[in-house]
DNA sequence: GCCCGTCTTTGGACCGATCCAAAACCTCGC
DNA sequence: GCGAGGTTTTGGATCGGTCCAAAGACGGGC
């Protein structure tokens, strides 16, 4: 007994099956009382429309591929929200896709994403193999969201001023008086741009001797390593920057272990404002990207290049601020 | 210039459509040479199958709907996992869905679902409106993983053996020595039973008179506010069985806010093993409910009732184990 | 009563695959 | 050279919608 068709539906309410699609889709031109025959007819028949069969014939999906890198770091989750609101106006649905969940099974997104035609992709964050996004792009329109890389043609980007952002929470440990500030710093653009602004800030306040950088993976893990390599040194750190949440709080288990207090002797600042950052327990400094604002923005401007696939390559950069919470202070002793 | 069809393929290899689809799905009849030329021809054209196409044709769509709770809420990721693995070697694809994100947009999702005829649906966790399955459920093959309600006719559920995980947390207190054991609960079917199992570990020892419940709400706050409460009674407990790791950190907060210390003065358990729990910093003593297990289970589960609709329902419970870490230890003073 | 224009409804082509019965092609034995 | 029997290939129907040109209904003016 197969779920009822638009035929059946027809045939109930006593109708031509064109008449049925054109209520199924609003149209101003049909007469009320037919309308509501038609209307009847689903309801008692429980009729749902076959998606596959519409965007057979509409040649297109209303769909849109969310590529993630990983689920485990949580902080896409406000992006997503933002996307999914804008989207959702504009009568689309959001398809996610896990990355790293899926790459250990060898299987390729972009493809998956390409033979279900959907209407547009969305890349959230560093991913592990940006060129598989540039087959994507090639032919379907393509935004890049939360990162600056991959640079492709038609590829809009939207993130947040990571630079910017860095230079915020550096001037801010500057501005506790701390002297000898770590970064702990992550792969990809990201993590380069955050980096460099960082350096840029120190180079500004002649700090450029004592400003110290250690390589992290943007994991807590990587983090925690990469805090007990600095703090091993001759001179160590008063204040840690680290290149996101996950790493600070990495950072943050090594401190403590060392027996240091936070910020009491080493003041912590991460950065993507997650709700790690908001649990009380950790309550860390960190910058905010406005990432809801990223996701929605995200969602515009690929509704932008649905429309126009040909028009211009945009970046787009939010303002990131910074949000100052229990992990950093003044330095306690000789700084 | 629209993407190539499986007509043009067979225009450039010389043969007819037919002969190309046979090639796409494998068919052993196809002579080796012809096989090349459609092989080539599909390279040559960067042709890819059309996947609504195939569905509407085929009347199935080789795609499981996911349906989440809340991503917010990290204890899912290891289960998906699971199921994602055992779905992808079955050629399935995942559909993820977020009840939470969605239903703020007043979304049926599990409309959505139908309408794309996704070939069967799995909820993950205690949803928000469980009776909203059961449409769902009539329709297409459905499970559900990680909790234990709706009970519904065909629907299997698949989830660890919360009473019994709950036993083995309380049971661990007691031994170390814990007389005044509060446990902070938590809504819905998994929340009842977790409490039962705390409940009748404590009778069992002869500690019912000693036993608190506070409600929790499965959130960080919820259970930052239920310790607040708890601390402030006349005789405080000496540990707290938290419902799940989110509450459990916002009990580690309250603790030490009120300059309690974690395992010293309060012994705190959580549930669920997610990665919260094993940041260094936070290093939670908690339940494993072997949600990878548990996803591959569900995987299967719905393997079977889609090849089997009419099959009756079924029950998997799996067996929880203790990880002991950080936050318990013997309570320090007149006990 | 007829013609014309507008509004509403309809039948049939189409989207791009699968599926199946029948056609075409081989090979072999006589 | 022909037919049987097996293998390989093909044309056309089908899935369930949308879209569009054309048909039908209706109202008003002459």
């Amino acid at each position: 007994m197969r779920p009822p068709t638009i035929r059946d539906v027809a045939a109930r309410a006593g109708v031509s099956k064109s008449l049925v699609s054109l209520v199924l889709r609003g149209s101003e031109s049909v007469r009320p009382e037919k309308r509501r025959a038609v209307l009847a007819a689903i309801e008692e028949l429980g009729y749902r429309p076959n998606a596959a069969a519409r965007s057979l014939s509409e040649r297109r999906t209303r769909t849109v591929g969310v590529l993630l890198n990983d689920l485990r770091n949580p902080w896409f989750v406000e992006l997503l929200d933002g996307l999914n609101a804008r989207l959702h106006d504009s009568g689309l649905h959001v398809l996610l896709a896990d990355g790293r969940l899926n790459r250990r099974l060898g299987q390729d997104l972009t493809r998956t994403f390409t033979e279900l035609r959907v209407d547009g992709v969305v890349a959230v964050g560093t991913l592990q193999d940006p060129a598989a996004l540039r087959t994507a792009a090639d032919r379907v329109p393509t935004v890049v969201a939360g990162t600056r890389e991959p640079e492709l043609p038609g590829v809009d980007v939207i993130a947040g001023d990571d630079e910017r952002g860095a230079r915020l929470a550096t001037e801010h440990l500057i501005g506790l008086g701390h002297r000898r500030i770590a970064h702990i710093a992550g792969r990809g653009a990201v993590g380069e741009l955050r980096r460099r602004g960082f350096e840029a800030a120190m180079r500004e306040h002649g700090l450029a001797d004592t400003a110290v950088v250690e390589q992290g993976d943007l994991t807590e893990e990587g983090g925690y390593r990469a805090t007990v390599r600095l703090l091993s040194r001759r001179q160590r750190p008063t204040a840690v920057f680290a290149v996101n949440d996950m790493t600070c709080v990495g950072a943050l288990s090594a401190a403590e272990e060392s027996g240091l207090r936070v910020p009491g002797d080493l003041s912590l600042a991460g950065y993507d404002n997650t709700y790690l950052s908001r649990l009380r327990h950790l309550w860390l400094t960190t910058v905010d990207n406005a990432s809801h604002d990223v996701g929605r923005r995200a969602a515009q401007r690929l509704l932008d290049r649905i429309e126009d696939p040909g028009r211009p390559r945009t970046v787009d950069l939010t303002v990131p601020v910074l949000e100052v919470r229990g992990t950093t202070a003044a330095p306690s002793g000789g700084g």
